[in-house]
RNA sequence: GCAGGGGUGGCAGAGUUUGGCCAAAUGCGACGGGCUUAGGACCCGUUUCCUUUGUGGAUGCGAGAGUUCAAAUCUCUCUCCCUGCACCA
C-alpha cells in the first residue's frame, strides 16, 4: 500500500527546499502559465481544483520539455462579495455561519470574520495551503493581492492608458438598489443569491377622458396595443396622480414611489382604484375608448400597477375578464378578444389565440393563477418566435420587427415612455423588495469601439484556443460586448482614476494583471508612490529608458531595468486558463485589453478553456451541500488521485466527475504500479526476446501518443494511455512470460516521467525507488523513439490474442456437446490466400483483384501456380468482409512460427495441447476454412 | 430569440477532425463460474437479436433523406437536451 499522504508531504518539501519552481530569466525560453487568480470568501473546493490543475499539468509537462516556466498565483478580493460575507458574519446569519462551521473554522476565527480583510487572508491561508497540498508547482514569490498598493498602482496605470485611447465613456445606467439600505444590490446581496434582473418595458399612456392626466401602463408587448380591450387595476390599492418629466399619470401609489429612484416624480394627490374604474381611456394608437375594470392578478407594486388587458393574447387578461363575467359585470361580458398577430403564417390560426393556451374549462372552477402563468409564458414564447402581425400599420410584419417599430412610434411621437423593472422580483437580504435606479455619469469601457474590436480580432487570430472548437465562441463573444460599467459605489478595490470616489468593477480590474506577475517579486518592495506612470511605461510599453524611468520615480535603475527584462522574457509566451462560464467576460476582456495596451509581440499566444466538475454526478452548489473541500479530498485519497479524476477524467471542455468509484480505480492502478515496481528485484536482466520487443513497442508509441494528446490539453487521452492501457501493457507482458529487470526498469521509469505532470507525488516516489536521484518533476520528458516501433511484433502479439480468443469460443461449443477436447490444431492457411489477401489489403477493391486471376496478371506478378476456381471464390469470399482486412503483409511460414513460439502462452490460457501445422499438408477437416491471420482451429 | 455545446450499448464515456481492422475502447453495474467457512479482494466468461463443433448473419450509434464499393464518422432537413445572454465574481 502507497501511503499518498506520506509521499505528498515529502515530496512537496522536497521540491520547495530545491527551488524548483521559483524560475528567473535564463537562455531558455520561456513558458507562462496563468489561471485567473482565485476569489478568496470562501474554502477552496474540487471545484476550483478544475482549471488549477489543468494549467499545473500543462506548466509541469512544458517544464519537462525544457521550458522555463513560470506559474504564479494571487489572490482575488475586490469587489463586494468579501464584504457581503462579513457583513452577513455580522448580522448573525445561520446559513453562512454554519458553512464556516462545516469548513471546520473556530469560532473565535469566524468572529474576526467580521473584518472583511480578516476574513480574505484567512481564505487566502486556507487557498494556498490545499494549492500546495494538491501540489501545484507555483512560484509562490510572486502572490499578488488584488488591494495590494502596488497592485492599485498598476491598475491604475492602465485605465490611464485606455482613457488616452478614448474607451472609457459615461452615460446613464440602471442598477439594482435597495430603497431600505441605501446601496447598490448585486447577486450576493439578495435572497437565495439571486442576480436582480433589471428589464426594460414600455409605459403606454391612455389618456384618461375628461381629465388632464393620462394611465401609465407597463407592458413588455407595445405590440398588443391593438388588442386592447380594456384596462386592469387593483381594487383597493391605493392610486395617485404624479407629475414626471412634464407628463401627468395615474399609477398605483407603490410603483411611483419604486419609479422615483428612476425619474423625478411628483405626488399630486391620491385617489381610489374604485374612482379609476368608473373611467374611461383612450387608446392612443386606435383612438378607442375603454372601460378599467377590476384585475385579480394585477400587483399594485410591479410596473405601474396599471395594466393594459389583452384577453385574445393573454391568459391572465381571458381569465379575469371570465372572472368578472361569473360575477356578473354586464359590461365585462360584451367584450370580445381582438385578434393581433398568428403564429400560422397564413393568418389561418384560431380566432381567439388564447384557447390553444388556456385550458378554458378549469376557469369555471378555481383560479389556478400558476397553470394560467404558465400558459402566458407558452403563449408569449411562441408568439414572440412565430407570431405575424394581422392587424394595424404593420401587418404582415414578425412581432419582433413590428414590435420594436411600435416601441419607437410611440415613444417618439410621445405616446409612451421607457421604465425599468426588476422582472424576477428580486428581494434584498434585509427583506425590502430591490427597485431599479437610475444613475447618471456612470462610467463605461466601450468595448463596442470599432477599433479596440478590430484589435481584438486581431489578437484571437495569433492565439491557440483549446479545445479548438472553443474558438468560435470567441469570435462570437468579441462582436458581441458593447459597453461595460466599471465604476462601483462600493466594494474593495482600487479607485477610478477619473472619479475618486468610485470603485473599479472586479472585472476590470483583472484582464492585463498576469503582467504584474512578471515583476512582483522584484516590485514588492517598492514603496508604491514610486510607481507611477513612466515606470509602468517603460516597463510594460517599453517607452522611454531605464535611466530616465529611475530617476523620474526614485527606483534604483538596477530594479527598473530588471523589471523590463523579466516582463519581456516572461511575456512572450503566455498560456491562460479558465472555466469555459469566462469566456463570455473575463477571458473576452482579457483580449480586448491585451491587444490595446500591450505590444502585439506581448499578446496571449494560447488561450485554454475548460468544463467543470460534477460531484457524484450532480453540479457542486453550496445549496445541494455537496462541494467537497480540496483538504478533505486529499485527506480522503491523496493528491495525485485527486488531480488524476478532477482533471484528467473528462476532456477539457467536458465537465469532469469527482466520485469515490472514480478514485479508488484509479488508486488501483498506481497500487498496482507501484508493487510491480517494488518487485523488480524478483525479475533479472536477459537477452532481448519478442516480447520484450513488444513492451518496447507499445512503450514508444504511447510516449509519442501521450505526448500529442498534452501539446492539445487532451488530457483525459494522456491519462488514460499513461495508466490503463499501462496496466494492461505489463499485466500482458507477465502473462506472455516477459521477465527482464531491465525492460520493465525502463518502461516504468518511462511511465514515472509520462505521469508525472498528472501525479508527480507519485511518480517522484517511483522515479527515485528505480534507483534515480534526480527530480522526476525536472526531468527531461521522454522522447519516442520511432525506431522502437514494431507494428508487426504488435500485430502478431494481436494474432495471438485473437487465436486465443476464437479457441476459447470453440471449447465452449464444443464443451456444451459434453466434450472435453484435450487438444488444438491450429492450420495456418496456404500461401496464395496470403498473396490474395494481401493484395486485398492495398486498396479493398475487390473487382480490381478478380480481374487481375482473370487476366493472369497475378500469376505474372508473383511466379506462383495458382487454381483460378478456388482463388475466385475464396476472393468473393472475402467480399464481404473486406473493411475487415489489415493491412499488414504476412505469410504462412511467419504466422505457423508465431503459433508455435507462443504454444505454451496458448496452451495454459486454453488448457490444451497447442498443435501447429500448414494448410497444405493437413489432412484437418478445418484446413480449407483457414484464413491469413485466422487460423482454421480443430479441437479434439 | 441569439450564441455555444451535445444526443453512441443497462449506466458513465471514447470513437466524428483524417469514412474502411467498429457490434463499437475503457470504467462501472448485472449475471454465471473459479477461489474462499463466509464476505471482501482477485481471476475467467456472458451482457442487441438469431445461428453455431467455431472465427457466420441480421439489426444498430436521436429521426429521416442523400453522397460512397463502404457512414457512428461527410452533406442536408428535422427533433430533443444542456449552458450562457453580463455589469455578479
Amino acid at each position: 500500500m502507497i501511503d499518498f499522504i506520506e509521499i505528498d508531504s515529502k515530496w512537496q518539501r522536497e521540491w520547495e527546499s530545491a527551488k524548483i519552481f521559483e524560475p528567473s530569466p535564463d537562455s531558455r525560453e520561456s513558458y507562462m502559465v496563468t489561471a485567473p487568480f482565485p476569489y478568496v470568501n470562501g474554502p477552496p473546493h474540487i471545484g476550483h481544483l478544475r482549471t488549477y490543475g489543468t494549467a499545473d499539468v500543462l506548466a509541469r509537462y512544458k517544464r519537462m520539455k525544457g521550458f522555463n516556466v513560470l506559474f504564479p498565483m494571487g489572490w482575488h478580493v475586490t469587489g463586494t462579495p468579501i464584504l457581503a460575507s462579513s457583513k452577513r458574519i455580522k448580522a448573525k446569519d445561520p446559513d453562512i455561519i454554519n458553512d464556516m462551521k462545516a469548513f471546520g473554522i473556530e469560532d473565535s476565527d469566524i468572529e474576526k470574520m467580521t473584518d472583511p480583510i480578516f476574513l480574505a487572508s484567512y481564505f487566502i491561508d486556507e487557498f494556498r495551503k490545499s494549492f500546495k497540498a494538491i501540489g501545484l508547482s507555483v512560484d509562490w514569490r510572486r502572490q499578488l493581492i488584488s488591494i495590494n498598493p502596488q497592485f492599485s498602482r498598476f491598475i491604475e496605470w492602465q485605465f490611464s492608458v485606455l482613457n488616452s485611447n478614448g474607451l472609457l465613456t459615461q452615460g446613464r445606467h440602471q442598477i439594482g438598489w435597495c430603497p431600505n439600505e441605501n446601496n447598490a444590490v448585486g447577486m450576493h446581496d439578495t435572497k437565495h443569491d439571486v442576480e436582480p434582473e433589471i428589464e426594460k418595458v414600455i409605459g403606454i399612456k391612455f389618456k384618461v377622458d375628461g381629465e388632464e392626466y393620462s394611465a401609465a401602463c407597463a407592458t413588455y408587448r407595445p405590440e398588443t396595443i391593438y388588442g386592447v380591450t380594456n384596462i386592469f387595476v387593483k381594487e383597493g390599492a391605493t392610486y395617485v396622480i404624479c407629475e414626471i418629466e412634464g407628463n401627468r399619470y395615474c399609477m398605483s401609489k407603490k410603483a411611483a414611489e419604486k419609479l422615483a429612484y428612476q425619474f423625478s416624480v411628483k405626488v399630486i394627490k391620491e385617489i381610489s382604484s374604485s374612482e379609476l374604474l368608473g373611467k374611461k381611456y383612450i387608446n392612443p394608437v386606435t383612438g378607442e375608448a375603454v372601460s378599467a375594470f377590476p384585475g385579480f392578478f394585477v400587483d399594485d407594486s410591479f410596473g405601474t400597477g396599471m395594466v393594459i388587458s389583452v384577453p385574445a393574447h393573454a391568459p391572465f387578461d381571458y381569465a379575469a375578464l371570465a372572472e368578472l363575467v361569473k360575477r356578473g359585470n354586464s359590461v365585462a361580458a360584451t367584450i370580445k378578444p381582438v385578434k393581433v398577430l398568428d403564429i400560422d403564417s397564413k393568418g389561418a390560426g384560431p380566432d381567439i389565440p388564447v384557447m390553444s393556451y388556456l385550458d378554458t374549462e378549469s376557469l369555471s372552477g378555481a383560479i389556478d393563477s400558476a397553470a394560467i402563468e404558465e400558459a402566458g409564458i407558452k403563449q408569449y414564447r411562441e408568439e414572440l418566435h412565430k407570431g405575424i402581425m394581422v392587424t394595424g400599420e404593420y401587418k404582415g410584419l414578425r412581432i419582433k420587427e413590428a414590435r420594436e417599430k411600435i416601441w419607437t412610434d410611440m415613444t417618439g411621437k410621445g405616446n409612451a415612455f421607457e421604465l425599468y423593472i426588476i422582472a424576477n422580483n428580486a428581494v434584498c437580504r434585509c427583506g425590502w423588495a430591490i427597485v431599479v435606479k437610475t444613475v447618471d455619469g456612470q462610467w463605461f469601457l466601450n468595448y463596442g469601439n470599432e477599433k479596440w474590436k478590430a484589435k481584438a480580432r486581431e489578437a484571437l487570430k495569433g492565439a491557440v484556443v483549446l479545445p479548438k472548437k472553443g474558438r468560435s465562441a470567441f469570435e462570437r463573444a468579441i462582436e458581441w460586448i458593447d459597453l461595460r460599467a466599471v465604476a462601483r459605489s462600493q466594494g474593495l478595490g482600487t479607485k477610478l482614476p477619473m472619479d475618486n470616489t468610485k470603485i473599479i468593477e472586479s472585472l476590470s480590474d483583472s484582464t492585463i494583471y498576469m503582467s504584474l506577475y512578471t515583476i512582483w517579486n522584484i516590485i514588492s518592495g517598492v514603496e508604491s508612490e514610486k510607481l507611477n506612470k513612466e515606470f509602468f511605461d517603460f516597463v510594460f510599453l517599453g517607452k522611454g529608458d531605464a535611466e530616465s524611468a529611475a530617476k523620474s520615480t526614485g527606483i534604483s535603475y538596477e530594479i527598473v531595468k530588471r523589471c523590463r527584462e523579466a516582463f519581456d522574457y516572461w511575456y512572450g509566451f503566455t498560456s491562460r486558463h479558465s472555466g469555459m462560464d469566462l469566456v463570455f467576460n473575463h477571458l473576452t476582456m482579457y483580449l480586448f485589453n491585451h491587444a490595446i495596451i500591450f505590444d502585439k509581440k506581448y499578446w496571449p499566444k494560447q488561450i485554454a478553456v475548460n468544463g467543470s466538475v460534477l460531484c457524484e454526478g450532480e453540479k457542486m452548489s453550496k445549496s445541494l451541500g455537496n462541494t467537497v473541500p480540496i483538504k478533505s479530498a486529499i485527506g480522503r485519497h491523496g493528491a495525485d488521485v485527486i488531480r488524476f479524476v478532477v482533471v484528467c477524467s473528462a476532456d477539457l471542455y467536458a465537465d469532469s466527475e469527482y466520485s469515490d468509484s472514480a478514485a479508488n480505480g484509479v488508486r488501483e492502478r498506481l497500487e498496482y504500479i507501484n508493487t510491480l515496481a517494488d518487485n523488480l528485484k524478483l525479475y533479472s536482466p536477459a537477452e532481448l526476446t519478442h516480447i520484450d520487443y513488444w513492451l518496447y513497442s507499445k512503450l514508444n508509441r504511447k510516449i509519442i501518443s501521450i505526448t500529442n494528446a498534452i501539446e492539445e490539453l487532451e488530457l483525459r487521452t494522456a491519462s488514460t494511455a499513461a495508466l490503463y492501457d499501462s496496466t494492461i501493457e505489463l499485466k500482458r507482458y507477465l502473462l506472455r512470460g516477459g521477465s527482464n529487470q531491465l525492460v520493465l526498469t525502463d518502461y516504468l521509469s518511462s511511465l514515472a516521467l509520462l505521469l508525472s505532470p498528472i501525479t508527480p507525488h507519485f511518480s517522484e516516489d517511483l522515479w527515485h525507488m528505480l534507483g534515480n536521484s534526480t527530480f522526476a518533476a525536472a526531468e527531461k520528458w521522454p522522447s519516442g523513439n520511432e525506431a522502437m516501433l514494431a507494428g508487426k511484433i504488435e500485430m502478431e502479439e494481436k494474432l495471438i490474442d485473437d487465436v486465443i480468443e476464437d479457441s476459447k469460443h470453440v471449447l465452449e461449443l464444443v464443451a456444451k456437446k459434453g466434450k472435453q477436447p484435450k487438444e488444438i490444431k491450429y492450420i495456418v492457411a496456404s500461401e496464395w490466400k496470403y498473396i490474395l489477401n494481401n493484395e486485398l489489403a492495398k486498396d479493398k477493391n475487390v473487382s480490381r483483384v478478380m480481374d487481375m486471376i482473370k487476366s493472369g496478371e497475378l500469376e505474372n506478378t508473383y511466379d506462383f501456380k495458382f487454381d483460378i476456381q478456388r482463388c475466385m471464390g475464396f476472393v468473393s469470399s472475402m467480399a464481404k468482409k473486406v473493411n475487415a482486412i489489415r493491412n499488414v503483409e504476412t505469410n504462412p511460414a511467419d504466422e505457423l512460427d508465431i503459433i508455435n513460439d507462443a504454444k505454451s502462452y496458448i496452451s495454459k490460457e486454453t488448457g490444451c495441447k497447442v498443435v501447429a501445422e500448414g494448410e497444405d499438408s493437413s489432412a484437418s477437416p478445418k484446413a480449407a476454412g483457414s484464413m491469413p491471420l485466422k487460423p482454421g482451429i480443430e479441437v479434439s
